[in-house]
DNA sequence: AGGTGTGAACACTTTCACAGCA
DNA sequence: TGCTGTGAAAGTGTTCACACCT
């Protein structure tokens, strides 16, 4: 069945969008599902949802459809979600806050076992039962606390001395609030959010509509 | 020059890069700029910067590159930036309050002039100058704001009553944060930021490297 | 009948390669 | 010479349409 075989982008984000359907659907105590209906809720078409699962195997039964627990199983493993991921928060400023607070991130198995910063001021104080680390602390403590993923939340100008102590703790995924493309080795997974660059793909959108204003 | 031609969304997010390296370089006093640097400090390809410029003029000159803020100018009106936006915040919890004092929104131009929660207790609640509506409201609020632009931050389920105000309002533009596919009628632009969805498309890589662990 | 899985057609994006201007 | 602007080629992703299974 599956892979090295390249995954685009798009098709993982789709994925990810399909198994928030089908946990929806498993709440409501549903027990199969066809691509049409999954398409419906998920602004693609039935086809592309056909295609994407037959990516990773024939999960659905012809006539009948898919069986909504066994596929929301088998995403969870193909997304990595069958276990949990130790995550470590860099800049307790503002964003990093919100996330902290969110929890969402905990729910969905992503537990934050550290945060850092290179403020002084913040060095010491307690973040929902977490003390924030100097960043020069980053290779260590990391270590200790077998850190796989970090969550990038500071400004532009720190990218590049806290992307050396990233780099060199060996850490492979990173989600990046920074708005700007990090320079990572070969091997590294980096995922830009980027609000602002959100924003003025909407603003551009509506000139688009509006004949260019 | 341009338009009525199509314009893909990663164009459109590569456009908002080249103009953050633009306004660095600006920052550092440089008068020109070829494609190739360009295209060192954002990830892609030389041809790909020229293609991308292409789709909106020539704004180069041969064996020289481009003016540095010639070309800035050029792509804040392509990315309606050469004006401000007002936009409301919808959900007054914690992602909604971090984006609130993050205040990189009205630096680049947006600003927000109006909050809406349906919670009765965080309604009346003053947020940086800014009082907490009803979203019941909204309609009239939204009207004698002339919001043009929502960002979205409320739960799931809060989705269909609340979007329900902002189509009667005629909003054309949604920053979405909440993790679900929004239903919208024909003309409105919506983005979605997402990111637990961005952590799983992580873990996912990480499988994909460890050969499926 | 009903709905999956998939090759083949189509559409869109990116890269190549080079003509042409400063 | 140096670097842009752009058709044409290559590469990716999406949609179609239907064989096939239950």
């Amino acid at each position: 069945m599956s892979v090295s075989r390249k995954i685009s982008e798009s098709a993982v984000r789709r994925l990810s969008l399909y198994l928030r359907i089908l946990e929806d659907l498993e709440r409501k105590g549903r027990n199969t599902v066809s691509s049409e209906e999954m398409s419906g809720r998920s602004a693609t078409t039935a086809a592309q949802v056909r295609k994407d699962l037959s990516l990773f195997g024939s999960f659905g039964k012809r006539g009948l459809g898919y069986t909504v627990t066994e596929l929301a199983e088998r995403l969870k493993k193909i997304l990595g979600l069958d276990r949990r991921w130790r995550v470590a928060l860099v800049g307790a400023g503002r964003i990093g806050s919100a996330l902290v607070e969110y929890g969402g991130f905990a729910e969905r198995g992503y537990d934050v076992v550290a945060i850092f910063d290179s403020d002084a001021s913040k060095v010491g104080g307690k973040w929902g039962g977490l003390c924030v680390r100097d960043i020069s602390e980053f290779e260590a403590v990391s270590n200790d606390e077998s850190v796989e993923m970090v969550i990038l939340a500071i400004p532009v100008e720190a990218v590049p001395s806290v992307m050396e102590h990233v780099e060199k703790a060996g850490i492979r995924g990173i989600l990046n609030f920074a708005p700007t493309k990090l320079k990572v080795p070969l091997g590294v997974a980096v995922k830009d959010v980027n609000m602002v660059m959100e924003l003025e793909a909407l603003s551009f959108a509506f000139r688009q509509e509006d004949g260019e204003g």
